[in-house]
DNA sequence: CGCCTTTGACCAGCGC
DNA sequence: GCGCTGGTCAAAGGCG
């Protein structure tokens, strides 16, 4: 796979080094904020994840909460990272320069020249010209942790599920579920951690084409209820993703004591935020 | 019947 | 070149 990415979170979490991993190879305040090279991202992370205008907009709650921005120190229990860079420039449904913030490849180098990566991504195409046109060009992709018993986080979105694989170094298979939106080819990948189990790791991939198809009904309420617990908390970040256990009769999951539900957001939503330890898992 | 998950197979990239 | 690993495909089956 992506091995030049050199960001397995495996190895991230899997040798209790990952505050010795973040502050090494990460400016802190990128772990939290979406802030880049000393400037704030004038994008949030519903946005990056295509939840904008329309939409009640959990972004512009964070926002408002103060914490949102606030580094290491935070006892939020969910991070969000940028292990590829790919906060260089979150593409935007609006935006015209996605293909300029498709690299990932941050290991080889931390700036990249717009032209260096055009001519990366025709590289790949001339590599692969077999069947995977579309194949391997990656999108701009972002990870947060979420301290979670359920695998996946109810983000506002519909997805599929593709394909599960095992992991190397952890016991937690990973999953792959795709935006089930026609023309909208978002990612994400879903994991635990294997040091921590109770730590969901969701790494996205792409930018939705698209408002969130079912923001108008629960996740409006679930939405309202994040900023409520975005304030409240005072972590900006640590009410994103309300946990769902979907159908739980076929997730192969360990049982839980919370999160049953299958349909409604917000009784899981209010079960994970009970779990959500005030603490650190860089400790 | 439509949508979804499951799961084995296949493909591509990378290290040795 | 080979093996390992991650990522994707697609058929099969389940569920509402």
């Amino acid at each position: 796979m992506d091995r030049k990415e050199g960001l397995n979170m495996e190895d991230v979490l899997g040798n209790s080094s990952f505050s010795d991993y973040i502050s090494s190879s990460f400016p802190l305040q990128s772990v939290f904020d979406f802030s880049f090279e000393g400037e704030m991202m004038p994008l949030g992370f519903m946005e990056l994840l295509g939840v904008q205008d329309s939409n009640p907009s959990l972004f512009d709650m964070a926002q408002q909460a103060p914490s949102v921005t606030q580094p290491l120190n935070n006892p939020c229990s969910t991070k969000i990272e940028s292990p590829a860079g790919v906060l260089n420039q979150p593409a935007t449904p609006n935006s015209p320069s996605i293909s300029s913030a498709s690299s990932e490849d941050v290991d080889d180098e931390t700036v990249k020249v717009d032209d260096q990566e055009k001519d990366q991504q025709k590289t790949k195409k001339q590599l692969k010209p077999k069947k995977t046109n579309q194949k391997r060009q990656r999108e701009a992709r972002f990870a947060f942790m979420t301290k979670s018993e359920v695998d996946h986080l109810e983000d506002g979105y519909r997805w599929r599920k593709y394909g599960q694989k095992a992991v190397k170094n952890s016991s937690f298979p990973r999953s792959y579920y795709r935006c089930t939106t026609i023309s909208c080819n978002v990612k994400k990948r879903v994991e635990r951690s294997f040091s921590d189990p109770s730590i969901v790791i969701t790494t996205y991939e792409g930018q939705h084409t698209h408002p969130s198809p079912i923001m108008p009904r629960s996740s409006l309420a679930a939405g309202a209820q994040l900023s409520l617990d975005i304030s409240a908390a005072g972590a900006g970040a640590s009410g994103f993703g309300t946990a769902v256990q979907r159908t739980p009769s076929k997730y192969k999951q360990p049982p839980l004591n919370f999160g049953q539900n299958g349909s409604s957001l917000n009784p899981s939503f209010v079960h994970e935020r009970r779990f959500l330890q005030l603490r650190s898992v860089f400790t």
